[in-house]
RNA sequence: UGGGCCGUGGUGUAACGGUAGCACGAGGGAUUUUGGAUCCCUCUGUCCAGGUUCGAAUCCUGGCGGCCCAACCA
């Protein structure tokens, strides 16, 4: 963990234990909706409420928010769980979901009504709409917010007893019509509604509102911290007053700034849409901010902890930079990925003074950044290839690789110079015909001169074939909304899948998953599409780009 | 006079009445068998106006600006 300062809610957690509010216990939780996957922007909560807990020796639930049962899936249960997981947090035996608790929650409104606190109404949905007044207006009552407690609990229970149509008929808390908050102004607390929950099945056919549950479960489940973002600050006075009014267990809710990321959707609802629409391949597009998109694409658990740690947390509304977490993956696999050439653009060159059919063996290290990590034995013969753009027929200013007549070193090898250029009918550059200096070999030249640049390569026989899917970002805007349509926005150069790339042999036969450097291309991984002898290589993020920025400057 | 929250470099985030720091970014240099990595240097900031104070990003007052709230969603 880095050297931080404590963030505002660290500081909140710490006052607490100071003045001994919850005996010095920590306990948080995660409190998911089970109607999508989780995404970078889950990840900042789930680092965040673990973290505390374990930091101060607390304890972190995992709770399923499924008080709606018209929208949940066991798909998205599965798959957040996993997720959790793979971030590297653990939930213990503490996995519990809204819908144990819904016959407490039903006493709990029954307790309401029974102390004058709740009435059952009878005014539809756009009656209530209209009865609950604007911003700046107050509301109206509703003309069965005085029905006797009796009356009100009597129609509850048939509510319940499925005596009712759908949508008939709510129960509502009576708390105060006039307020500016218009979470106090009578809020439903149950709907009929006969829809099968993926838990509690046909069992139940009313429903408590999130507002109705959310509370009372941290307060069940004896939360001490209940960390939530920004907007539900308003909703804090409510779950406060049903805490009180109930005389039940209080916990304290503390909110924070939800995670916003360039070029970045974070909604469930429109990564909903993507993937519904067929705007990417699934929920674990390499392109989707999703955890599993990441996990795809070769985000490590490491790298995104280590994102959540150093963006901070506050009560701010801002947006974080891409190149953030993009910083956050290299930095890791900087450390860890073993270093592969792999050429995406071939590019053919014939070494004129290598004998046909001889091989040498190169010795090359794995990680130059790692001695433990050993090195690999890469083959070298007459016929390479090389990246196409690592040669120019007329070389710009500053451009250091190979042109006519120049002299680059190949990584681990000789020095090749460019003798002569070779081009198809069409004009185009279609092979090169080239010489080593012998002396040269393992990259140093004896007498001492030097080569401004050095190139990959791959020897032709040996290499194996590969396709590599390079991604943009999903959108061309840092604000994908810009404009109103997020679709107007989306990058039709997200994916660009390059079929023809000729790889080191070394990384024949990896597994998905694995992760590896190109040299001087980026950090990739083995994407599960691969097949036997037909590998399909992800590229995580590249390596940083100075030669691409002196171009983009002229 | 609806309610709530928030304003620190380009982007984030520290400071808790006492030298505005860190990260990303940008620029420059050293080094380098990845134009990578590493190291060094530099850059730009307290929304505004008053007040309190020896001293204010911090406390007070008043402005200005931004975000959230009017689902039987969460």
């Amino acid at each position: 963990m880095e050297e931080r300062s404590l963030h505002f809610i660290e500081q909140e957690i710490e006052e607490d234990n100071r003045t001994g509010r919850y005996e010095k216990r920590v306990h948080t939780r995660f409190p998911p909706e089970p109607n999508g996957y989780l995404h970078i922007g889950h990840a900042k909560s789930i680092c965040l409420n673990f973290g505390a807990a374990a930091r101060y020796g607390g304890l972190c639930n995992l709770r399923f928010d499924d008080t709606n049962p018209t929208k949940k899936d066991v798909e998205y249960v599965e798959s957040i769980m996993a997720d959790v997981r793979w971030l590297g947090f653990d939930w213990g035996d503490r996995l519990f979901y809204a819908s144990q608790y819904f016959g407490q929650i039903y006493e709990y409104a029954e307790n309401l009504i029974r102390t004058g606190k709740a009435y059952v109404c009878e005014l539809s949905a756009d009656q209530i709409r209209e009865h609950r007044g604007t911003l700046t207006s107050p509301g109206k009552p509703s003309p069965w917010r005085e029905r006797p407690a009796p009356e009100s609990l009597d129609l509850f229970r048939r509510m319940r007893a499925g005596e009712f149509p759908d949508g008939s008929r709510t129960l509502r808390a009576k708390i105060d019509l006039a307020s500016g908050n218009i979470n106090l102004r009578d809020p439903v607390l149950y709907r009929i509604l006969r829809a099968p929950h993926h838990r509690t099945g046909t069992t139940w056919c009313i429903y408590p509102m999130y507002d109705f549950a959310h509370g009372q479960c941290d307060s069940l489940e004896r939360i001490t911290h209940s960390i939530c973002t920004l907007e539900f600050e308003d909703h804090r006075p409510l779950y406060d007053w049903f805490v009180q009014s109930l005389g039940i267990y209080a916990p304290r809710q503390i909110e924070f700034a939800r995670l916003n990321l360039t070029y970045t959707l974070m909604s469930k609802r429109k990564l909903l849409e993507l993937v519904r629409d067929g705007l990417v391949r699934g929920w674990d597009d390499p392109r989707m901010p999703t955890l599993c998109g990441l996990r795809r694409r070769g985000y490590t658990p490491e790298a995104i902890r280590a994102f959540c740690q150093r963006i901070g947390v506050a009560k701010m509304n801002s947006t974080i930079e891409v190149g953030v977490l993009e910083n956050a993956i290299r930095e890791d696999l900087n450390r860890r990925a073993p270093r592969v050439m792999g050429v995406l653009r071939p590019l053919r060159v014939v070494v004129e003074n290598v004998p046909e059919g001889r091989v040498e063996d190169f010795e090359l290290a794995n990680n130059p950044e790692d001695t433990a990590a050993g090195t690999r034995r890469v083959p070298f013969s007459r016929d390479l290839f090389i990246e196409r753009e690592d040669f120019m027929e007329e070389p710009p200013k500053k451009y250091f690789r190979l042109a006519p007549g120049r002299e680059v070193r190949l990584r681990g090898g000789y020095f090749l110079k460019c003798d002569r250029v070779v081009k198809d009918a069409q004009g185009a550059v279609s092979e090169l015909r080239c010489s080593i200096d012998p002396a040269t070999r393992g990259g140093q030249a004896p007498d001492g001169r030097k080569v401004k640049g050095t190139i990959h390569w791959v020897s032709a026989a040996q290499a194996i074939r590969a396709e590599v899917r390079i991604y943009e970002t999903l959108f061309t805007r840092p604000d994908p909304d810009e404009g109103g349509d997020y679709r107007r926005n989306l990058n039709p150069r997200s994916l660009e899948v390059l079929k023809d790339c000729l790889l080191e042999r070394s990384v024949a036969g990896a597994a998905p998953g694995k992760t590896v450097q190109f040299e001087r291309h980026g950090y990739f991984c083995v994407d599960p599409d691969s097949r036997e002898g037909a590998l399909v290589f992800n590229r995580t993020v590249s390596l940083r780009d100075t030669w691409a920025k002196i171009q983009e400057k002229e």
